[in-house]
RNA sequence: GGGGUGGUAGCUCAGCCGGUUAGAGCAGCGGACUCAUAAUCCGUGGGUCGCGGGUUCGAGCCCCGCCCACCCUACCA
């Protein structure tokens, strides 16, 4: 019955951008969907904070990787507002007390299970990748990402026995026990797994990670590699390794849920769908259900990167335009594969086309013509007998399935389109009908004119409750707008714009 | 080097298992209406479906080769 729902945790070593807002939005859409349909629903989201680039970042800066992490974390907790999330919890690997007692038990569990075993390895590593490279993909002897001359590193480090379980994840892949959506990622997936899984580091030498980390449980020489202790936090947050009482927590979200869904970027998928998974089996732990991979977000045509200059904050987007606005683009321009393209120009489009002029000058044309009309009272009738007012009711009462549909597929753009095409066909249906046309025929002394008149009134302000209530995963805010504007049973609130249309910048801000 | 994804109207994208004249929205053009946020509704122009072969009665969809963009991953067959 349940949902449990995360995102991938992002390390902190700086402010997040649009990209990882399409993340959290898009795993928050589909928190709000089934909390909406009644389901009880947990919603993880959090840091990794125990990533190198931590420390490098802090060192850089001359404060201590806590300080780094506790101011980083605070500002992607605090997206909280700006993007209207409703996540339940937050975990944060390097400071909160579930993770490390959870990521000890799932070690001793993996190696109970005889997959760790120690290795002497050496190999060039850099830092800013967090990765051994190996001769031939360095450029000039030089890291390819970074442009740095990689660390020689020599050292006994812990491995995952990860070859040994081929066969068990191209079994639960396969076999649908573990969904990979988009269809494309569960091909590539299973194709990576043909080609051959090797047994991967999950230690390195506390001096190598300078302090930093999770302790390797009896070796106090070495810290865990970050992806074991990071991919761990989606079950210690709901309290695998922890007292009684969490792991009767664990129980309800992780053992016996329903559904355990990671929304996930397209850079991750083989921690996600290969490491975790074969860790999981290791430690006798249920996998996840789902797998969701999304692509990523370019701006202005070009790969979001710091020294690109075209990292967007989505706070600042929220600001200036709205959080309404900002998650409706996401959920309603971003294809379920492909890179989509963010521009400001797009953004307001999406959302005066959308927004402004389909769904709120609805709710408003609708609401006033209560007004005017019929002093803000709504008189439904018994039944319809008109064709045209029950296929209009009929498309009303389809758009939940609709959308339950497109959200199973996790295709965001489908329910967000399905919901377009709905509020597209109220639009028409006032046309059709010209309410005010009914209202001249009534005053004129026409009774069935005005008998009508109360019929497409009443279709119409239950359309756009509806839409107000289907809304709700999408644009909260927006939802709850429209909810109180149209009121309850006969009466619908004072007509007021709840969406007013976006303005673009003054162009004299560029260049 | 290996694997994968995308390349469909000016723009953003749909096209399920191959099946009539390839669709939607936006932008453009023309018209209607007045309840409404200069909103809405109707009509309309616009495409060699990246390129070249092939399979088929029939291909945007399948096969082969190539080009472009992006992603993952490696010197292992």
């Amino acid at each position: 019955m349940s949902f449990y729902v995360t995102t991938a945790i992002p390390y902190v070593n700086s402010a997040p951008h649009i990209g990882f807002a399409l993340e959290i939005v898009e795993a928050d859409a589909l928190a709000r969907h089934h909390r909406h349909r009644g389901k009880p629903v947990r919603f993880l989201t959090g840091t990794d904070d125990n990533s190198l680039k931590n420390v490098k970042a802090a060192q850089a800066e001359g404060i201590t990787t806590e300080e780094l992490v506790a101011r980083n974390a605070a500002l992607f907790e605090g997206l909280r507002g700006p993007l209207a999330l409703s996540f339940d919890d937050f975990i944060k690997t390097s400071s909160d007390p579930r993770h490390l007692p959870g990521v000890e038990k799932l070690w001793r569990a993996c190696e109970a299970s005889g997959d760790l075993y120690k290795k002497h390895y050496e190999g060039k590593y850099c830092v800013g990748c967090e990765q051994f490279y190996a001769e031939a993909d360095l450029v000039d002897g030089k890291c390819p990402e970074h442009g740095v001359e990689p660390q020689v590193v020599s050292e006994e480090n812990w491995f995952f026995r990860l070859s040994k379980y081929a066969d068990d994840l191209k079994r639960v892949i396969t076999s649908g026990e573990l969904t990979i959506e988009p269809e494309s990622r569960k091909n590539e997936v299973l194709s990576l797994i043909d080609s051959g899984l090797q047994d991967f580091s999950v230690s390195r030498s506390v001096a190598r990670a300078h302090g930093w980390g999770v302790p390797v449980p009896g070796d106090p020489g070495q810290v865990m590699y970050v992806w074991f202790d990071a991919l761990g936090n989606y079950i210690t947050a709901p309290g695998y390794g922890g007292g009684e009482d969490d792991e009767q927590n664990f129980d309800t979200w992780w053992t016996n849920g329903e559904t355990r869904a990671h929304v996930i970027g397209k850079g991750i998928i083989r921690f996600h769908a290969v490491y975790w998974p074969a860790m999981l089996i290791s430690a006798g732990v249920n996998l996840p259900t789902h797998i969701f991979v999304h692509d990523y977000i370019t701006v202005d045509g070009k790969k979001i990167g710091k020294s690109l200059g075209n990292v967007i904050d989505p706070v600042a987007v929220t600001a200036e335009y709205g959080t309404d606005a900002l998650r409706w683009w996401l959920l309603r321009e971003v294809p379920k594969v492909g890179d989509a393209d963010f521009t400001i120009d797009r953004l307001i489009t999406r959302a005066n086309e959308d927004l402004a002029n389909g769904l709120g000058n609805l709710v408003n044309r609708t609401v006033s013509m209560v007004h005017r009309y019929r002093g803000g009272t709504v008189n439904t009738p018994d039944t319809l007998v008109d064709e045209g007012d029950r296929t209009f009711a009929q498309t009303l009462q389809n758009l939940p399935k609709e959308i339950d549909t497109a959200l199973n597929a996790f295709d965001f753009r489908a329910a967000t389109g399905a919901f377009v095409k709905a509020v597209d066909a109220a639009n028409k249906y006032v046309d059709t009908n010209a309410p005010w046309a009914l209202a001249k025929g009534e005053k004129g002394g026409s009774a069935v004119d005005g008998v009508r008149l109360d019929t497409v009134l009443a279709l119409l302000v239950k359309a756009c409750r509806v839409f107000g209530d289907e809304l709700t995963p999408f644009a909260p805010a927006l939802a709850e707008k429209i909810v109180a504007q149209c009121g309850e049973a006969e009466k619908v609130a004072t007509p007021a714009p709840v969406f007013p249309r976006l303005e673009a910048p003054t162009a004299t801000t560029e260049g």
